[in-house]
RNA sequence: CGGGGCGUGGCUCAGCUUGGUAGAGCGCUCGGUUUGGGACCGAGAGGUCGCAAGUUCGAAUCUUGCCGCCCCGACCA
């Protein structure tokens, strides 16, 4: 009977613990598996308002991070960060008309600035007196509103280059909405720069470019593909649009940051002018660039597992979690009393460490926990460990665990982050490569879409072909790579000449 | 904007077809036993059943209207 017993619940266990903690699994349901992980870890939740969510703590620590890491590259390639209104006056946005014209179907519109009391029972209403001359438009991106105040800011050669970065909010009445992908309400940085020479303006939006690559790849362990957008793809207003893409598990490409040189569009159209050293007028030259909390939904994605989330220690709010594993405040005195200055060894050694001594919940609840909250390394330790002097060291990233000495493990723990790092990056650049595929048929071009993947394939260069892909396919431009090599060819659909290869694929 | 789904304790949901005054699991509180991979026992607390009107002796349940959210498509960082 005890034996019955024993393996009834040793068949049954893991079902049922699939069944009510698990999470869904990537292979049978991705977007629901993406979903779940959101929420269960405890990153972000829907808001009672439709399209925008709430971040959470642990969400927004990572987020925290995340701006840290940038603002420091912002600043080191010499930017300075600035505030500008939340609210465009519907005039402005109207001034650049491609820009206007690409976002006018998006916009949250102010028209009035007061409410009353419903004259005919409870409640509120907007105050018909209180219409505003001029609508308000709630900024959908900045760059009116920032070229309006720099026509006060720019007079010489010698006020440019400006060079400006706001970390703000931003909203873009999307129809449909995903956490952290797509919402109608985001958080983002948008850099706008102006400078004298088209030039200057090309090298800033390359290099900032550049920024976006290296924080992908060093802190997110997130490879990118670096290139430019088609002409359709392109910003509103924009001469140019430079692009990051990443390639999530599913097989789709999610455009992780951007950067615009915007020539002298706004200059002209908010009349930016500078005397140059020739004592000439000129117009400014403008560059923008942004990325937002959408990056927060390519790092899940990125890296994450059917446990949940998996971290890069760069990026993780915990970096280590020690759990005690104890019978009794007897014993977690005494484990705490050797975990303690380990804590504070690893404190010391600029590691964020967190000891969870809570007794509200057993070893093995914290173990399934930290590990859907993507942990980099778990520390476990009981009376056994203090024994033998050891602790049990258990990687996220490989899910393996070791126990090892006490004896220097502080530094033992410092490079297996730095190894946890790498190794997931790594682990990304392999799916990205096993997931690329250069395509020379349009037989091949659309059995390989279905499957997912970056696709390099030829192009003719033509809207019309492009536009023909997305039809048939769903897959659109995601960039004309900077490090393609020049290779003569024809378009994988019209059969057309081509020089070079674009990538290809379905996108978030 | 189309198509689908859902709204019932904090969470996941049952109850609705056939109206009779609200239930389970998880979580929470207290007590006890436990603790090397999501523990167990006992006792509790917690709900205007999305909102409004209607039908009825009586509505979570039937009718009408409204609101909200989620998912799938067209638009997009």
């Amino acid at each position: 009977m005890l034996l019955f017993k024993i393996a009834l619940s040793f068949l049954f266990l893991p079902r049922k613990n699939f069944m009510s903690k698990g999470l869904p699994k990537r292979s049978e349901n991705y977007s629901e598996w993406y979903n779940e992980l959101v929420k269960r870890a405890d990153l972000a939740e829907n808001s009672a308002v439709r399209g925008c969510m709430v971040i959470k703590p642990y969400g927004y620590a990572i987020w925290e991070k995340m701006q840290r890491a940038l603002d420091d590259m912002f600043k080191a390639t010499g930017h300075q960060n600035a505030y500008f209104p939340l609210f465009v006056p519907k005039s402005f946005l109207e001034k650049e008309e491609e820009h206007a014209e690409g976002f006018a179907k998006e916009c949250a519109v102010v028209t009035h600035y007061r409410l009353k009391p419903n004259p005919d029972g409870k409640g509120l209403i907007v105050d018909p007196s209180a219409k505003l001359e001029e609508e308000l438009i709630v900024r959908p991106t900045s760059e009116a509103i920032i070229w309006n105040t720099y026509k006060n800011w720019i007079q010489s050669w010698r006020d440019l280059p400006l060079l400006i970065n706001q970390w703000a909010n931003v909203v873009r009445w999307e129809m449909r909405t995903r956490l952290f992908l797509r919402t109608a309400e985001f958080l983002w940085q948008e850099g706008h720069t102006a400078h004298a020479t088209a030039q200057e303006a090309i090298e800033e939006t390359n290099r900032m470019l550049g920024v976006y690559a290296a924080f992908a790849e060093e802190w997110m362990a997130m490879p990118v593909i670096k290139g430019a957008k088609t002409a359709s793809e392109r910003f509103a207003g924009a001469e140019e649009t430079l692009c990051i893409e990443a390639l999530m598990q599913d097989g789709r490409a999610l455009q992780s940051g951007t950067s615009h040189f915007l020539g002298q569009n706004f200059a002209k159209s908010f009349d930016v002018k500078f005397v140059n050293k020739e004592n000439q007028l000129e117009f400014a030259w403008a560059t923008s660039w942004g990325v937002s909390t959408r990056l927060m939904g390519a790092l899940i994605m990125a890296h994450s597992d059917d446990q949940g989330l998996v971290l890069p220690p760069k990026l993780a709010p915990i970096q280590v979690v020690i759990v005690p594993i104890y019978k009794g405040a007897e014993d977690l005195a005494k484990i705490s009393e050797k975990v303690n200055p380990l804590f504070e060894q690893l404190k010391a050694a600029g590691i964020s460490v967190k000891y969870d001594d809570s007794d509200n919940q057993r070893s093995g609840w914290k173990f399934a926990e930290y590990e859907l909250k993507g942990v980099p390394v778990r520390l476990g330790i009981g009376l056994r460990d203090l024994e033998n002097g050891t602790i049990e060291v258990a990687r996220r990233d490989t899910l393996t665990k070791e126990s090892r000495s006490l004896d220097g493990i502080a530094k033992y723990i410092k490079n297996l982050l730095d190894e946890i790092q790498s190794n997931i990056y790594q682990k990304a650049l392999t799916f990205r490569s096993e997931n690329t595929f250069a395509v020379d048929s349009w037989e091949d071009f659309k059995t390989q879409i279905e499957k997912g993947g970056f696709i390099l394939a030829h192009w003719d260069g033509t809207a019309e072909t492009e536009e023909k892909i997305k039809q048939e396919t769903k897959a659109t431009i995601r960039c004309i790579p900077f490090d393609a090599k020049a290779e003569e060819g024809t378009d994988v659909y019209s059969g057309k000449p081509s020089k070079q290869r674009v990538v290809f694929a379905r996108a978030y």
